[in-house]
DNA sequence: TCTTGATTTGACCATCTGGTCAAACTCACG
DNA sequence: CGTGAGTTTGACCAGATGGTCAAATCAAGA
């Protein structure tokens, strides 16, 4: 373990493959599935090498999830008060859908913690996530006592937000068994617009 | 192992009350992550005994998913090309969303395989669920050509009714880090309803 | 070049885990 | 009540897994 210094070349070249190796790793198989051999032969290091730069496999998930987090939410993040509502949640919408399609990896990271009751995040969900949620919403709320946008319970909203958009990254299986050769980020975009085009519009 | 007779008292009791440990156990930790002395115990047996009735962890395993498959199943089944077709989709909501509710071990039993690639149901997936679901797609492909709801692609329509629903389920944690007191299964109803209703209305 | 700290590794360890087995126990039924 | 099949268990095993450590190697500044 390196002394608490500016860290060098290869610490940081280093940690950035590990948790690259870790993300492939832990998004496919969980926590519990994944196993430090196979983080340590993705990163192409060997196993004692890998633990000289993270003290655990613990270490290393927490490194990964809470470096994503904030990623993870950027997007919900943008949705700013003073644009045009429906437009800025469209455009919420979209982003999300593309990260989806773009950074699928971080999508199960997140569902397989989630799925598993989040052991290991728990404590952001109430606080940082809650928080960013419940700011959002006020937004929301505000839009619909305008008259901006249609009144619908916000916190649903929300959650039908994220389950529609992160559905085809962390189901991906399942959503490509059924279209066969389709590429599901053809259809989907149209059908969410037109789906909460519908549903907001005033 | 017993012989391949009837099924004594016994076998039938203790193979119900290992495939509940094995629900709980299966649906909080994913298979990698749940372990056989874990099934063992929440069974209220020793590990030997339980191995006694069922060859394998994979095996429980196998004989939960394909047992439930069925059952998770159904209420798309019941889909009735000739009832109104409003009302039938909006009832094969409500029943998804009361499974999520009732059935939350279910859900996240199959999202636990799903989101790791379903390495062990990918198999019924491109068989039964999409023989199953393109089935079901053609009848609401009728409907539309009918005029009798608004075309949307029929298969992301289906996919978002299964995000929607299962969500509630399967991020149960989530969800509830962010509504705190307030029973998801209060608002959920009459959002995805509303959102439906606008969306299909022709 | 030499030195010192950073990096890498082979060998190793304790624990966990899925699974086996022979022996013991229980139950239903003739 | 005796008997054979069905049931249960303690002891055990092999392989996997997270993690350690001392020794070897490397890299960069004096």
């Amino acid at each position: 373990m390196p002394k608490d210094r500016a860290p060098t070349r290869i610490q940081q070249k280093n940690r950035a493959v590990i948790l690259e190796a870790a993300l492939n790793v832990f998004s496919a198989h969980g926590f519990r599935g994944a196993t430090v051999d196979q983080i340590a032969a993705e990163a192409g290091l060997s196993k004692p090498n890998l633990l000289y730069y993270f003290p655990s496999k613990e270490a290393i998930h927490t490194a990964l999830l809470s470096g994503l987090l904030e990623v993870w939410l950027a997007p919900l993040h943008a949705l700013n008060e003073n644009g045009d509502p429906l437009e800025e949640i469209l455009a919420y919408i979209q982003r999300k859908l593309e990260m989806s399609r773009d950074l699928p990896r971080e999508s199960r990271l997140f569902a397989n913690e989630l799925v598993q009751g989040a052991p290991r995040i728990h404590d952001a969900l109430s606080t940082d996530l809650k928080k960013l949620v419940d700011e959002k919403t006020a937004i929301l709320t505000r839009w619909m006592d305008q008259e901006r946008i249609a009144r619908v319970h916000p916190y649903h909203l929300i959650f039908s937000i994220w389950a529609l958009t992160q559905h085809y990254a962390d189901f991906e299986v399942q959503v490509r068994a059924i279209l066969g050769d389709e590429d599901p980020f053809e259809g989907a975009p149209l059908f969410v617009e037109t789906l909460y085009r519908k549903l907001l519009t005033p």
